[in-house]
Parts: C-alpha cells; sequence; structure tokens
DNA sequence: TATGAATGAGGGTTCATTCAT
DNA sequence: GATGAATGAACCCTCATTCAT
C-alpha cells in the first residue's frame, strides 16, 4: 500500500535511481544564485528549486560551502565555452565591436551570465578557493580576447566590459547601445576618434 | 542578587546618553560590510561592531533593511565627498593619470571603498532602493569625470576603472602599475599611443 | 485581538517576564538527565520538560554543553548541601552506618541523587570542566565522611558507597540490607567482624 | 564514467568477501565506546572506524541498538576472560592484593576495560537487555573474587573496587598506589590494620 | 528613551533506516 | 550477499523582531 498523498497538494514523490541527480542540483543552485544572490544558496531552497528532498542536497554536497563551490564552477565551465563560442565567426575589427555590444546589452539569457559572474567575482573577495576559481576564469577570457586585440588590450577590454555589464544590470535608463559601441570601438582600437559606426 | 546576563557575549555596558549613536552604528554597519558581506549585516553582528547593546540598534532601526539602506547612504555620502577631493588639485591630464592609477591601485584605505562599493552594486540589482542610490552614485562620480574628459569619455572611463579595481581587488598577481597606467592614460587620450609615462 | 490556539491542543503560552526561569530551565534539563541520560539533554527535550518556547533555552544558554555544565553544577551545589545535612544528627558509629545504609538502599529520591552522580561521572570522562567540578564533589563528599573516620578511610568508604550505590541501582534482585550494612559496618570499623548491628 | 563519490569522506574500497567482518565491526564499535561513549555510536562512525562502508554495518546489524548490544556482549565475554586470567597464579593473599592493585591503577589497557564497564553500567541502567548482560558480569566477576575471600566478601571487595577504578580515572593526581593497597588490604582482611605492605 | 528578555522560524548538518541494484 | 543512494526527522544554533519594563 503505497503511503498517502501529503494534505498541502504537493504530490508524492516516488523517485529513487535519478543518475545526473548531483548536476541538477548544481543548476539549481545556479538559478537560486540568479534570483537570490549567495544568501539564497541554503540547502532547503536548492532542494525545493531541484525538486529534490533535503537529505538529497546533503547527501550529495558535503557542506554548503561546497555546493556552492561546486555551482560557481559548473558555471565558469559553461560559460567558459560559451564566451569562445560567442566570437567563432568573428573575422573583422567591427565584427567583433558588434559581439561585445550585444555581450554587454544582453538579451535575458546575458543577464543570467552577467549576474553570476558578479556573483562569483564577490564571493571570491573572501573564499580563496572562488578566488582561484574566478581568476581562472579571467585569464581564460582574456586569452579569447587577446586572440583580436593582444595581450594587453585584451585586459583592458575586459576591465571595460566588466564595468559596462555591471552598468548595463544597474541602469534604470540605459544608455543607448550606439554609446557603448563608441565606447567600446575605441577600446578595440585606439585611432578610432568618431563615435559612429566604423566603417574603415 | 544581579539580573542573570544573556548567554551571548553581550556584556553589561553602563552607556546611557550617547549622542551620535546612531551614526556610530551605521559606520559599524560599514565595518562589518566590508569584513562579512551583506550576509554578515545582523543586529547581534553590528550591535558588537559598535560596542552597543542589542536593543539600541532595533531601537534606531526599523528594520534590518533600513539599516542597511541608511549604512550603504552614509558611505556613499562620505565616499562621494572623498572622491570629488582626490581631484581637487589636479590640473593636467598626467596629473589626473596619477590620481586614478592610485585609485586603483588603492592602499587598504581605498579597500574599503571598493569592497563597499562592490557591495552596494550587488545589492542594488535586486533592491530597487538601493538602485537609486547607486544609480545617483554612478551619476556624480561621472560628473566629477567628466569636468576633465567630457561627458561620454567619463562614463567610459569610469566603466573602465570599475573593471579594473575588481580586477585589483581579485588578483592574487597584482598587475604592475605601468600596464594600469596604460590602460588608463588610453582611455583619458586616445591619441596615447605608448605604454609608458605621458610626458604632456 | 489574542492569536487563536493552536489546534493541538497545548494551551497558548503568554508567559513573558519570568525571572528564575534560567533555573527552572536548569531543574528541568536535571530532570531528563535523570530519566534519558546525557543522550537526552537536547534543546528540544529540556525546553519541553520546563515547559518553556525553544528559543527560551538557546537565549539563555550559549551551547547545550554549557547549559549540561550549569545544570551539573547546579545539582552538585544542591546535593553537596543535602549529602552534609544527612549527616547533621550522626553521634556515634552505629549511627553513621544507618545513614550510609540508607543512603546505599534509597527512596526514589536517592535514586535521582545517585543517577545524576553516575552520570556525571562518566561525563567528565571526556569533559574537562567537568572533570574539575567532579573532583570538586569527590573532595567534599570525603570531607564529610572523614569527619567521622578520618582522611584515609573516607576515601576508602566513598569508594566503597559508589560501588555498592552503582550495583544497588542495577541489579535486580536487590541485595538485602543487612548485607550492606555489615559491608559498610566493616569499613566504617574494621574491627566489627560480625555482619550484624553494632551493639557497641 | 565513475560513479559520483558520496559526500562524506568513506572512499570506495574493494574489500569483497570478508570474513569476520562482523566481528570487527564491534571491535570498531568498541573502540568508538572507548573514545566518544554511547553517543558516538553512529553506523557512520562506526563504518568509518572499522573502515567498512556504510551499509556493510547496516547489513549486519538490524539496528543500531543491536549492534551496541552485541558490542557490550563481546566486551564482556572478552573482559570475562582476560579477568580471571589475572588471577590465574595467585596463591597468596598478598599476590591477590598485587593484581587488584594493579587493576585499579591500570595501564592504558585497563584503560578502555574500565570506561567500556562503565559506560556499560550506565547504558544498563535504562536498557534491561544490558542490565542482564551487566547483572552476569557483576556475578563472574564476583565469583572469580569469591575463590579468594569468600561470596559476602566479594561482593564488598567487587564494590570497593569499582569506586576505586572510578576515582582513578577521573582524578587528576591520582591517589598513591599505597593507599590504594592499603585500602583493598584491608577489605581483603579486616585484620590487617597498617597501612603499609602486608608481609603476612 | 532605551534595553534586554522572549519567541518561533529557519539555518546547516547528522543520522537511522530503507531499498534498488 | 553487499552496497551506497536516498529520505525526512531531528539535531544545535542564529536570527529578526516584539514587547514589558
Amino acid at each position: 500500500m503505497a503511503p498517502p498523498d501529503p494534505a498541502d497538494g504537493t504530490a508524492r514523490r516516488p523517485r529513487r535511481h535519478d543518475p545526473d541527480r548531483k548536476a541538477r542540483i548544481l543548476d539549481a543552485a545556479l538559478d537560486v544564485l540568479v534570483e537570490q544572490g549567495t544568501v539564497g544558496i541554503t540547502h532547503r531552497h536548492v532542494a525545493a528549486r531541484a525538486d529534490v528532498p533535503l537529505g538529497s542536497v546533503t547527501y550529495h554536497f558535503a557542506s554548503l560551502a561546497e555546493l556552492q563551490a561546486q555551482a560557481f564552477a559548473r558555471f565558469v565551465e559553461q560559460r567558459g565555452s560559451e564566451f569562445a563560442a560567442l566570437f567563432d565567426g568573428v573575422r573583422t575589427r567591427a565584427e567583433l565591436v558588434d559581439v561585445l555590444v550585444d555581450l554587454v546589452h544582453g538579451s535575458p539569457s546575458r543577464h543570467r551570465s552577467a549576474v553570476l559572474g558578479f556573483e562569483l567575482h564577490l564571493a571570491a573577495l573572501r573564499d580563496p578557493g572562488l578566488r582561484a576559481l574566478a581568476a581562472g576564469w579571467t585569464r581564460s577570457s582574456q586569452e579569447v580576447l587577446a586572440r583580436f586585440t593582444g595581450q594587453d588590450d585584451a585586459a583592458r577590454l575586459d576591465a571595460l566590459l566588466e564595468g559596462m555589464i555591471m552598468h548595463a544590470l544597474l541602469t534604470t535608463e540605459p544608455r543607448s547601445r550606439e554609446a557603448t559601441r563608441t565606447a567600446i570601438a575605441r577600446t578595440v582600437d585606439p585611432r578610432e576618434q568618431g563615435g559612429s559606426r566604423a566603417t574603415r
């Protein structure tokens, strides 16, 4: 005889043997991070988000800190590939600028990456393990950019993008794409003087 | 017979009638924010840091959210003046660059501002009130910069600084001041091509 | 409008301002210790036993270990006075033996002291703070006995009593009072050879 | 792709077909009992101590209570033989006293027995099954002693030893062997009046 | 005005036990 | 036979907030 369903409408969860449950928990943790930030990372929130019993989270992760660390690691891995893929078809400086402008004035899907990135950066301020992770991520991002701009300009460009993305996340009256384009274009190629689309 | 002490470490303190206690509490809250981030903002932590009884915090602030908001407001106000003052003696582009390089490769006192700034930015992502505060801060910062660079370049410079400060906070092997100087110099004056100290 | 009573029949507890609640919690903890042993010392058990909300226990005691330590300290203090009082009217060796036999073949009220004493001894094995407490208790007990027997015999007598009390607690077929009396009498006065009531 | 490890430290161990694993688990449980007391008896602790997978403990024992009971039973059996063997070469009262003094002022190996004995006694207070076990142990111990002292004195001697061992376990400034010897000698032979080594 | 006692929700974590493999 | 994934209860403790004094 099966146990009765609880009264509160939540269906019984008979799910035993669920492979890659661990990965699903990590994805749920990233969802929570986007919506609530690091304060939202609790066993109970993550479990509810992953539609998994509480004990399942504590079973797979020895501590919340470890869960958070692995979630961030998963993000960096996934986002690293995505980021590199953005530049796959880029041949000219103009195309590079196009991609970067899209990066800043991003779609909702970019919003997620941006928020997670900043959460990681802030968490890394006080966690050496996360600091190493963030450093690796920054390095690989700059390597991607450096293929187009050279090493030094890549660092500069990366910092500019970081700041612009943060501002874009926060601003209520979004700066026009044109202003963003100009700023990026000048950084990608300092000889650019005009604010409009580079024609040469 | 003396009344029993509570179990936590809060000792008995006979300080009655303490003007500007409210301000001291806010400063303590900022200290906590620097050291532990927004998760550390609890009545007990702040009270202990301010060396003030627990009830004093709840008495002066209707809720924790309000305490945090006022603490951030105090920070923006203080930091705004400080920031403007940094540029008081600046006359040439070279001097501007000097000040900005110092801003990025900051002393420990700058560390505090940088951390609080990022804490504010991240908290503002999910709190409309803080978002307005952060927006005002960004605007006034850019106005200061714009006195030297014009409006558009100020926004670009501000974003660059933001990104470089974050990277400087996180990196383990700090990038040389020279690289920072070059990046800033090129942004301040796009005609700069060399990486070394600008001579005029 | 008062909040409604909970559905499970437990009456609402409007009790604010309850002085010597801390002492009541400690007494409840001792009750729990008697009934369930150290494993039963949980915030919830003690709170329920003291008819006090859970938060009240955590408020008054910084940790469970501290609660347990203070409870044992309270027991030692109370029991110390009781123990000394047992010998107030003792004038002769025979009266001393009478009191000690009663101590071993104790009433239910003695059961409590015996169990708490052994719980303390065992807990003290692994807790230096409790070890000091237990040592002090043993010392003061032996001082009381020494007033009748001298220092060395007091130690011997104390050990014998300890062992007999433990056996009395455990045995299913209780040894007769006569056997206990004989054993004690021989220890109190080694010249005693017979097993029956000392007449001299 | 390897299956994920659980979050706790239990590593993968390829030991299949391990006879007398059950006995090894019981010995591990006794080790845990000595070090942490009955609260430490958990499936995980015992499994880790025995270097055995978690499931192995639940497989061999229907419940934790049963595991504990069997561990105590194993202790009583082993310790019973050991205890009897202590008296194998005893011929005179003086030799008997020597053995008993060693029993109280024991080496580390005796420490283990003493702690386990008291753990058993206290656990038996609240568990009828263990009470029977403890009663049997006490009986057989007294039978060994009775071969030298007679039935009544054996019970008295056993109680004295029990108390002295407990005191010896707890005391920080260990009572001298001489005092212990005197106490035992007087109990073994009430005609003994002097405190020093009995010469006949 | 100012304080600290009081409360209950919710936090991280450990655990005995069940069960599919 | 043997194992480890899975589950939910219960653990200790921290906390925001309320309120009597």
